[in-house]
DNA sequence: CGGACGTTTGAGGAACATCAAAGCCTGTGG
DNA sequence: CCACAGGCTTTGATGTTCCTCAAACGTCCG
């Protein structure tokens, strides 16, 4: 476990309100009366690619906001299998589940280096009954997550692996932080993503590839977004 | 359209405090005196299959809580065909995206007889900003709906045809409101839920029901459990 | 009775999973 | 500095699953 701990002592009220996420995130609409209810601090963390934030069935005492980033939700299947439930990013929650039970419901992966807020629940809890302004702000997040996920299924397992890696790579391209290219998933996750094998994706990525719809230096990608939507049209 | 009214007039706080699905329904926390902050009727609606609540991007006035009966959420894909998103059920909530936003993100179908009540979204807003007894609750059916999606994404997309369906016919039974049968959908829309053909789903039905894991009169279908879950296990 | 609709069944081909092996990059240790 | 091990990716060959197109069947209802 490579992750440490940014600020060990908590500046409170001025390092929240000055957040330069903050519009994204939870405490958005926040007073300064109400940081005042906060007894427990929110310590910043970073973590390398590959770390876990939390696992599946975990005693759940955290929420996390992501800074920057990006974290997997994975669920592992019976037969030994993963599959990636959600990708969460800048401005995203992770582990909101705690509000309603003691258990997370899925592990939380990082991708890249991976910048957190981590909020105790009890916190959470404690301004949720001493005032109304943070409810808002959780249901636009549900709001979000909901879209996602129905996005996600309305979308991206549907259609061959062609359609649907293309689907994914512009779903990839028009959520990220930078302005023409993104981050590229290993082949395995993009496999667990789609419902597909590794090797098909592998394939097809290598494909897009020749054929210059798609193009990576390591993990950071480029492409061709209207040939793609013509191939998420047209199935060619 | 042959929905019809059940109650014209609203019998009020009396009406919701007596209701039998009260404690699994939205305003399951509400007190005496909150519903005395109501100004719109909360009425009832009954539907027959095949009916729309509401339809995707319409404008979203209304919030329905399910009393009896199936919906299914559907979004249509640019090449005409459908998905369905979600089932909801007795308890669940259909258009609190409502909540964040001004139009509906699905079409909402009744494959049943269903009932609901209809619940103006300005009441919802109303009670919110005057008392926090609701938002609990509304917290708790976000989870429950996000929790569905994610069994969805993560079991009901996965695997062949077989065991998907094999999956599909024991998430219904488990979650009917019947003790021992559950409503079995058309061929159509179980090839909607998993993302399979018609063709499929009736070749897969069908086989089932030679193998006596499937019984069904009508629409009403019973199932061997345990003979449909090594299914999902060998693939067999 | 005849038409509409949902279901079933068949034949053929395309897409994908599976199994297997080779290539490539990175970091480590001799 | 080079050799090598390990992880990830690419590519190939083969077989299965599932989609596509097509037609027949049953059921309900006008």
């Amino acid at each position: 476990m490579k992750s440490f701990e940014i600020n060990q002592a908590w500046g409170g009220t001025e390092k929240c309100l000055k957040c330069p996420i903050r519009n994204l995130a939870l405490f958005a609409d926040l007073q300064q009366a109400d940081f005042n209810l906060l007894h427990q601090p929110i310590n910043e963390f970073s973590f390398e690619a590959g770390e876990s934030l939390y696992t599946e069935k975990g005693t759940a005492k955290f929420v996390y906001t992501i800074r920057s980033g990006m974290i997997k939700l994975v669920r592992y299947l019976p037969n030994g299998s993963y599959r990636i439930i959600r990708l969460l990013r800048k401005g995203d929650l992770a582990g909101i589940e705690t509000l309603n039970g003691s258990t997370y419901l899925h592990h939380a992966i990082t991708l890249q280096k991976t910048e957190v807020c981590r909020i105790p629940v009890e916190e959470i809890e404690a301004l949720n009954s001493n005032t109304p302004h943070l409810y808002k702000q959780l249901t636009v997040q549900w709001q979000k997550s909901q879209n996602d996920a129905d996005i996600w299924l309305s979308e991206l397992t549907v259609g061959t692996s062609k359609q649907r890696i293309a689907n994914l790579l512009l779903y990839l391209a028009n959520n990220s932080s930078e302005e023409d290219s993104f981050y590229l998933p290993s082949r395995d996750d993009i496999g667990a993503l789609l419902a597909i094998t590794t090797e098909t994706a592998s394939r097809i990525v290598a494909e897009f590839k020749r054929q210059s719809l798609l193009h990576t230096e390591h993990q950071v990608a480029q492409i061709n977004k209207p040939e793609l939507m013509l191939i998420i049209k047209a199935g060619n």
